[in-house]
DNA sequence: AGTGAGTATGAAATTTTATTTCATAATTTT
DNA sequence: AAAATTATGAAATAAAATTTCATACTCACT
């Protein structure tokens, strides 16, 4: 609770010389947490120990904790919440409210995760001898984003966004091969019938979907992705970004797995782009 | 500026012994505001002056000074500070450090945006004749997720990820049309030389990348995304997602430009899925 | 390897700051 | 108006932070 708040609430609960210190900290607050002891007693003409009596009466430690908490109350706390696009909005405050819609959203998927479950995914992935990886529409490009870390690991691995494809190598995967299904509202019927196949030919399918969708229900391990969407604009956006960070979190859990000696190799698979960029004049 | 950013930020410019504290304090930032420098001192296993001169290097007055600033901080919404990830981390650690360098980076993202800049980009893409996003590698797949974006509200456009269908594309660009080049290295030689093709030809070139590249040099509206990636991981990862988010405004802003009438078209788009769906029972 | 300049570190001393104790003053109750 | 209660500050004490300074370590140069 904001410790200034509470410092007005309780101002006739306080005595005499507790109120004038009371009223030196409402009138400048941001002096205040500069201040010692000794100076805030002589602003507010009172003692030193009234001043810690006063800041015991708050419920803090004592002094220094209630600079603690007071610098907390000062410091502008809005915590990233989903707030909603409107009509009127101007660029600035539409641009603001939908980068911290989109951390509020990152902040919630995180929370949804289950951590070992992760560990079982890269446990799995590592072991694969093929990985695949199948979204639709904007999870589509969270597969094809997917394909372009793992292909640097050099394992063999594909990502499909065409229906008829995803069949088609759903029907011939096998024990050992890994699928990654990829969807946010886990209803599309198409894919639940690609992460069904798969399932059917001994694949181990991972779905990266809501908790409690009819995709959830086919897979060998659910990595629940729990976002709340913007319905009014009629696009996905959050969901498809939290699921890009969880690809980075199974990109990294993969690379730890394999050792110091594959980093190694990461390297060289980036400085081989080198030569395709113009040089950095320092 | 939050300080635990600080922190990280100048942790290699610090000493080995108070690299240990800034690891104490960044692993449990609200233990240390409680603390006093003796039991912050005890648990880096370094001694107290060192704590001390921890301080002053963050430009603070001394170890309260300090605990002020990290206190307010922590009020400010979230601690969300870019840590890299360790090679002994566990599964739990790595996805929360993925997952809080993730956030602190759009909040980086955030701020380095111009956002009259992106009120004159909505404006060049409301007047469009055609609309292209380019991009290579991680950056084509925002290329792709923009197309995805854009298709829905009925106007031209097109995504290519491959560099020859860039430079045709380019060269048959003209006066209304819109390029948008999307790199974050903006070091991309091809990709600058496709910007040049389509600023000769008139069309308009929105970039999307890290101020001052050659790639910002070509463009007629730069959309400065700075972000620090985590390089020890060789894999783009923040950029991509700062992208994202930022083509999520471009096309909110331009939704937001055409009125509500068009509002009503996205949603019928998007009812146009329901029956590939499975329904929802509730 | 050895030497020396420069830097980093911690033990101890000092200073600053906060808290406790206790005597006295102010206020309230009877 | 006396007694009881409460509020207050001076002084003492305790706690915490900072400074000083001697020593250990690091790195560049023989």
């Amino acid at each position: 609770m904001n410790i200034l708040e509470k410092i007005s609430n309780e101002l006739d609960t306080l005595s005499k010389s507790e109120r004038k210190v009371a009223e030196v900290i409402l009138s400048s607050p941001s002096t205040v947490i500069h201040s010692s002891i000794a100076a805030l007693a002589k602003q507010a003409n009172i003692s030193e120990p009234t001043v810690n009596r006063f800041c015991r009466r708050l419920d803090t430690k004592g002094y220094p904790d209630f600079k603690l908490h007071l610098a907390q109350s000062l410091a502008n706390g809005t915590p990233y919440v989903n707030r909603h696009v409107d009509e009127n909005d101007s660029a600035d405050e539409y641009t603001a409210k939908i980068f911290e819609s989109t951390m509020a959203n990152l902040e919630l998927a995180r929370k949804s995760l289950d951590t070992s479950l992760i560990n079982r995914s890269v446990d799995v992935l590592t072991q694969a001898n093929k990985i695949s990886f199948f979204g639709l529409g904007a999870s589509a490009i969270v597969a094809h984003d997917a394909q372009n870390k793992f292909f640097r690991f050099n394992v063999p691995v594909v990502y499909f966004d065409d229906i008829l494809m995803q069949r088609m190598s759903a029907i011939n995967s096998r024990q050992g091969d890994v699928v990654i299904v990829i969807s946010h509202t886990g209803r599309t019927k198409s894919l639940v019938e690609v992460a069904n196949l798969a399932k059917e030919n001994d694949a181990t399918v991972i779905g990266i979907t809501t908790t409690g969708t009819p995709l959830a229900k086919e897979c060998s391990i659910v990595l629940s992705l729990d976002v709340s969407e913007d319905t009014d604009l009629y696009m996905p956006m959050s969901s498809r970004i939290a699921q890009l960070a969880l690809i980075d979190v199974l990109a990294t859990g993969f690379t730890l797995r394999r050792g110091s000696k594959f980093r190694d190799n990461l390297k060289k698979v980036k400085d081989s782009l080198r030569s395709s960029r113009f040089d950095r004049k320092e």
